[in-house]
DNA sequence: CTGTTAGCGCCTTCAC
DNA sequence: GTGAAGGCGCTAACAG
């Protein structure tokens, strides 16, 4: 007894039929006689038969698995996109291997070089925010497998991009937040050199400028998204005494801020009217009535999946960026109501 | 030119050595010269080589990958777990691949044969609620490869058991609230089926009896771990007025039943003191001064992976269940001092 | 429908 | 220190 490790050719020799019938006979190949493929498949459960899929794959080349980079699987939003991605992938016969780069340069050229030597068929990849130079994604792409960027677009080789839109997201935000007569609103921005962070800002000043508030460089904060940096903001803002809006265009520090102000008792909307991201679920814990942003993060899971799969299937398959929309969710009554 | 999937062996011709040498080089054997080592790696690195790990774990049985199945990648507590696993493995050459069962044993099932297949070299398991049988996991013990389960404990062929000492900190949970002064303390439990449940119930009512408080089984409440199951037992314990301690045994019914006593003024911890588990960030936000059983996820990570190595090196390892202390996190002042 | 043959890319005796 | 030969387990022509 070979001790739980039966071939194909232990079930051949049992059988005395030819292993590459029962070869064929595994893969369901319509060219065996439901016979010997019932004979066969008896015999491999008999003897704990499992599929070598290192075999399996060397020899036709192919994995069906398809490899995850995610900055940190802890973070809300990310796990969403997950869920999305393995769905979609395994409705689709793909298997999914799952990475984190912590943020981490040096981690994520490891990982793309061990996905490169497993042969997986594709890569989705949401780029560190260390990561400036895409050197590292080369050898994938010389080897004629594609990657899809997920949430932080890249221009790289023509490589899809699917991301959402923060400028109209922002605009749409601030514009909510006008029409519900804020007057004096503050931006809670993220690190400028992020283009994520960049566009958000851009649509804040594209809704004021549209609906004539003036533009205020001392109402535009920028932070390293720390809840330290919440309680300083909130801190100043009500030092500011005149602010009745915040948009806030990052969680962490939005969290912290919004839980500062309701410990001074500023009541929300009505003193201060929040509109901020719903990736992390707190926000909605400390004021369910909060107005937020929606980002299709499962959504955005499922199609970049769809197209990473399109593009294994048929490599000469021409890209373009897809560009996904946020949705707000109104749950607080207005502000000031005409 | 082969289009970026050079082998040893374009090295080889290139350089008019033997494979078999290229192979020895490119593992850093030292039985050649560190002439052609040099040699060789330059050409590698010219031709863009990419060592095809299929083919390499296929010929050594082995894959250096460890296999991790987790119920759900979002939950804090495992995402904890994860990073404490991945350091630990990657620290030993491994590599990790996670795959999530969302509770639903027919994907853990397909999950194991997945794995099983891929032949990874071991697994680390935190086993579906929903699984009663294991013998989804007999193939891949007869193959030999070693299962290491974290976070909720089996009794399967004398797999190593990594888990919490549940009664132990539910015992010392209740032990502070009662030498806080508390005299009518409601415990929140789970499902009585989940061993887990079942001893954190035991080591509320050991605490109890040890200090001669009365128990009453109205004070037991038993939940599916849901949100609005927290606003119902909110609601009954003011009630039952005379309620002025918790002890919560699962996070998402006692965050939103501590929103909801706080939304009815209720003061934490003067009218009721509560404690629960810190897994789950939401508790603490809401309420920083909350003291909390803090229970050690990237410990048992590094734990679990270091037993689970172990056993790959050592197949005939005899294996011993481990068992985790968790810490109670004091951070409000004491509901009244003697 | 089934068997024959060959080889995916790598590693590992065994020689020299 | 290097080369020659064989095979890990599986699949894909090509025959018949």
């Amino acid at each position: 007894m070979n001790s739980g490790k039966a071939t194909i050719h232990d079930i051949s020799k049992a059988l005395n039929i030819d292993s590459s019938t029962v070869s064929r006979a595994l893969n369901n190949s319509p060219r065996v006689s439901s016979k010997t493929k019932a004979k066969i498949l008896t015999k491999a459960a008999e003897l704990g038969y499992q599929r070598n899929s290192l075999a399996s794959n060397l020899r036709t080349n192919k994995t069906n698995t398809i490899g995850v980079i995610v900055p940190r699987i802890s973070r809300s939003f990310f796990s969403s996109v997950i869920s999305g991605i393995e769905e979609t992938a395994y409705k689709n016969g793909y298997n999914v291997i799952i990475c984190q780069s912590l943020e981490d340069v040096n981690r994520e050229k490891k990982i793309m070089d061990n996905l490169l030597s497993n042969r997986v068929d594709g890569v989705l990849i949401s780029i560190s925010m260390q990561t400036s130079s895409y050197e590292h994604l080369k050898p994938f792409r010389n080897h004629g497998a594609p990657i899809v960027f997920y949430d932080r677009p890249c221009n790289f080789e023509g490589c899809t991009s699917v991301s959402i839109d923060d400028f109209e997201a922002s605009f749409k935000a601030t514009e909510h937040l006008i029409s519900n007569g804020c007057k004096n609103i503050v931006h809670f921005g993220g690190p400028q050199n992020i283009a994520l962070y960049k566009n958000r800002k851009k649509g804040y000043l594209a809704a004021l400028e549209k609906y004539g508030l003036e533009i205020n460089e001392i109402f535009c904060f920028e932070n390293e998204l720390s809840e330290n940096d919440g309680v300083i903001m909130a801190k100043e803002i009500l030092k500011m005494k005149n602010v009745d809006g915040i948009y806030a265009a990052n969680d962490t520090s939005a969290i912290s801020a919004l839980q500062y102000l309701k410990s001074k008792d500023v009541k929300i909307p009505e003193d201060i009217a929040i509109v901020g991201f719903n990736n992390d679920p707190i926000s909605s814990v400390i004021e369910p009535s909060l107005t937020t942003i929606n980002q299709p993060d499962f959504e955005m899971g499922r199609m970049a999946t769809n197209a990473l799969i399109d593009q294994i299937k048929d490599t000469s398959l021409s890209v373009r960026p897809i560009v996904l929309k946020s949705e707000l969710i109104v749950r607080s009554s207005s502000k000031v109501m005409p």
